[in-house]
DNA sequence: CGGGACTTTGACTTCGTTCAACCATAGTGG
DNA sequence: CCACTATGGTTGAACGAAGTCAAAGTCCCG
């Protein structure tokens, strides 16, 4: 984390759409305050009004949502590089919370300082418009892999899609990466039971697709992986994105 | 509809973000062309490069995926005034289908006239930004019925969101309303077979929260049809919009 | 080295699915 | 005007995937 906090920043938004060097100036001249938030803590809380947008610097978050009864759904998970809450710039209640899985670094702006580029930078909005094109993307194939598929390709997907974005920052390759959140976590991001995922995990384990030790995965066959989840990345718009320069 | 269906846009879009005579004006000008569509010929087709967007002025549309086995999840429903295509304004692959439920009259837009529209004039960018981030919360909010409710409260949150969604647009008070979907489309947005669903509406009958006649719809007890669906309109951020006038 | 959080496993239950038959309604062509 | 057909809705019985409950087992951290 050589890099200034708002280079990130910057440098994320211009893989979404080109930046002038105007732009990214801007971005930069950006107020900003690094914080270390552990489990617990949340950064945004459903029905409040958020006051900031994180950027997430390194960590792993969660955003869920709560039933009545208490009853977690998690609908996105956040990983290094993401932006925590683009989501409620223009929206007066947080209708989702954001979490911290692991001890997160993020680099808080202002919600009015990034509003204010923003409305002042029609290539900021855009790129703006379009992390949040992707991430409503990735929700609607949550919905289908919740709503549509079984267990096993529930879990199986969901490893599926972590793998693919971690390969992308380079945190992982295909072949091992780091997934630090428990089985209770997965069924709530799955819509399943923590005992069902952890026998879905086994059972894929068993097939030879994935081995775990810890929270360390290894995709042992991504070809059987990929069937079985039926995974197919396009929902991911990967394509949309420049190449790191 | 004596309206011209480009005003119906400006007022849609100043609704979310205030918009200036300029801006208004600028979104009259563009070259709109009127369709009808009927069931079984889609909108958007997953996978394809979408050329325009369309205005949903009169009809009922979904958005949808399908599994690789052909199963279906909808992952939205689209009513009159919704715009069925600002998703993939800038993204080169649609993610899902859009497909009229009834016939529909669209009014298709040129996604380069749309684009330089919004380029040009930072409040129309704005506003778009505001309606995916409002559609995202709804699939969110989608995840979590699906992830984590039951089958009676997933249907009866469906019918509280139709209801108020409808009732915004005055073709619905919450005592009745047209809601033309099958029950196996009710299912594949719920995530449910269309047995279940059947089994689910009649159940809410019985209990006389809500009556029914073809696909009309009567809400016989809000109150009670809320509290088993677990609904909170909040997600629907419509406080966000301002008042049609 | 003791305690708490997480994982694993097994036995049993349940909610929703599947399969299959039957009914209602609307549209069609003779 | 009335059979005929198609599509969608309703109901029941049997089944099965995932949930629930409970008890061990494991790992980490203080």
């Amino acid at each position: 984390m050589t890099e200034q906090p708002m280079d990130v920043f910057a440098d994320k938004l211009d893989r979404l759409a080109r930046l002038s060097v105007d732009d990214k100036a801007a971005i930069r001249s950006m107020p900003c305050q690094l914080k270390t938030l552990l489990p617990g803590i949340p950064l945004v809380v459903e029905r409040n009004t958020p006051q900031s947008c994180a950027l997430l610097l390194d960590g792993l978050a969660i955003r869920s949502k709560y039933s009545s009864d208490g009853a977690r759904q998690i609908v996105a998970i956040q990983l290094r590089g993401d932006a925590l809450d683009l989501q409620h710039l223009y929206l007066e209640e947080a209708d989702h919370s954001v979490e911290p899985v692991t001890p997160v670094l993020v680099a808080e702006v202002p919600r009015s300082a990034v509003r204010h580029v923003a409305e002042g930078h029609p290539n900021v909005m855009k790129a703006i418009l379009i992390d949040n094109l992707i991430e409503a993307s990735i929700s609607r194939e949550w919905l289908l892999n919740v709503g549509r598929r079984s267990a096993r390709e529930r879990v199986a997907h969901l490893i599926c899609e972590v793998a693919t974005r971690l390969s992308e920052t380079a945190i992982a390759d295909k072949h091992g990466f780091h997934l630090p959140m428990t089985q209770d976590q997965l069924g709530d991001a799955t819509g399943l039971t923590p005992v069902h995922v952890n026998r879905m995990l086994r059972n894929l384990e068993a097939e030879g697709s994935i081995s775990r030790m810890r929270h360390q995965f290894r995709i042992e066959s991504w070809s059987r992986l990929t069937a079985t989840a039926d995974f197919d990345p396009a929902y991911l718009h990967r394509d949309q994105l420049r190449a790191i320069g």
